[in-house]
DNA sequence: CATGAATGAGGGTTCATTCAT
DNA sequence: AATGAATGAACCCTCATTCAT
């Protein structure tokens, strides 16, 4: 039922989606919605925080073993695009309309703040290390944090977000790894990618 | 009245925002907004256009005159962030929920492409002349539009954003030149900042 | 203007009919609607008592100077017919919706009840005179009205209700004549019934 | 709840019967309503039509059997006014107002030419076999649709309709035989009624 | 546990009516 | 006299939620 109520809501959005959608994709009367959840609201905060862990954990644990920032950056990516294209309902629901309910607007912006903490530790360490030159870190994170998620919805606008997967894969990391003042040079020479 | 309308649904999204909400923030009568307008979807749509068209308009007048890829990145980001500084209620409306409704989900993508369009025309012309390293100059204006938004919605977050708005734009376009390739060299000798 | 309404009127009935549809047709601003009229129902009601008196005034007109039932028939009925072809509009509000607002069924039944009259009386002189058969004339006239009515209506219900009209009207005259009780013996003499 | 839907459309008519109306003669909540049909004008065709077949049944039902035309006026009149005696709402509902919704139109239309069928068949008959006098059968069964419809409507006007029922009855069917040109004769000789 | 009929607050929209200009 | 912007009661309908079975 929970499978059904993530892929309405991710499909409809929070408003739009009812709980008849919800109860008929699951095959169950509407009673029984309510003997298991008090309300929508309920359900939907805690899809969506089930999912943004989901999303979180799958990241953090690619980035978790990482040495460098290069390979993180990479990890955490791929994560990040696999989990678009063999779950795009998760990644619908997180980035779907969750504002104008004041408690979801809470969650989303932990959720985001997680996200960018996801970011932001790494490149610290980094730049403690002289890996990286100066930056605002934080706002590093933001930055890439927001990228992605962009590069990714467009991703699952595609007709077939899969055959470009590794793709935009790719792409972003190089993207990142420029963002973030890695690896500008590696490119120049003879490098014959 | 158009001023309200602008305000509800960017505080509240177009589903949470209510007929009634937008009328008492305007101080009118319910008739009053169907004397004006048809129904709530075509204000909101237009709302949206006329919105969207003002900030790409902004932005895209901003970095017209300039010369180089990085000036042309300087001066879009300045525009962004004044004009979500000073018209939050424009970047509140853009960014909030515009899906579950299929003719806002159309506007939405157009609004994207012109946005993605917007970085993607410079980055090739400055590919072709050799300034920037090889990319896939669409993936990466894609991730400049995520990048800036995101660091935007958090600006506007905060308590005091003009406060910080400067320093924000500053980040954001160091994040953008080094995202796009410009400025490897200043980095690596003996760089003092 | 009052054409206009009357026009909208027998359009639309008297719900279906907004005030704006009358202004528009008439080609006047709202405010000058109720500049003249006090509301929607008054003048509908005017307009019905105006109509019903001019369709009345008519038919009494054509049945008074007749001598006989057979010519009173003849002239009331074709003046209906002329009235219905020439004056659509006319037979359309008063055969349209009267019901359900409540000053309105009484000014139907009002109508009614003189159309009814229009026929009872020369039946209750002809039944005097021994010319009719016995027979409730009340009734006979209610009968003959609701008749003449239905005719009327299929009447302007065909695409070209003029071409059919004087033939519509010999076919009431005829129908009406029998159910009088008249003309039993021009069928009678060679006819083996 | 039908029945409450049938007696309030009944007396109030299409546009003026309201759905709180309806749910409140029932007893039941708004909701409530729209669990069992989709919107007010789907109930108030359902409703019509039902009603109209059932009305045109009874008398096709009646009529069926009987040999002669004039028994079959008679019948089709008693089962006519019988409906109308006990069921009052059957009747108004149908004679109510039903223009100015397109589809409740052409419902309208449906039903009156079936019931100007009914009549028309058996006089086409009739008149094959020489019973009645040559004449445009089509024109006298409108007649005396109309002619049934209004008596029918003066009936249900009376304070105590089932009191005159019967006498209604056979004024009707009288008026019919002689419309039809059945029966001069009988009247004629020395029959005191 | 599960059901689904029943509820009613609330949302979008219409339209008769008013009144300042 | 005439205008038309403004009003708000009232309508139809939706849907989250409840509860007797």
């Amino acid at each position: 039922m929970m499978q059904a109520a993530l892929r309405v809501f991710s499909e409809k959005g929070y408003h739009a989606a009812t709980i008849r959608d919800i109860v008929d994709a699951a095959g169950v009367a509407v009673g029984t919605f309510y003997f298991y959840f008090p309300d929508k609201e309920t359900l939907f905060i805690y899809l969506y925080e089930e999912t943004a862990e989901f999303l979180l954990q799958a990241m953090a644990q690619a980035v978790a073993g990482k040495a460098t920032l290069e390979r993180q950056l990479a990890a955490g990516i791929e994560a990040f695009v696999n989990i678009a294209v063999y779950e795009p309902a998760v990644v619908s629901l997180l980035q779907g309309e969750a504002e104008s309910v004041p408690v979801l607007a809470e969650r989303r912006a932990a959720l985001r703040e997680t996200q960018v903490s996801t970011w932001q530790r790494p490149l610290d360490i980094a730049l403690d290390r002289g890996q990286i030159p100066p930056q605002n870190t934080r706002r590093t994170a933001e930055a890439l944090t927001g990228a992605f998620d962009e590069v990714v919805r467009n991703l699952l606008d595609q007709p077939e977000p899969r055959a470009e997967a590794s793709a935009a894969a790719t792409d972003m990391t190089h993207f990142a790894l420029r963002a973030v003042g890695l690896l500008p040079l590696p490119t120049t020479s003879d490098d014959p990618d």
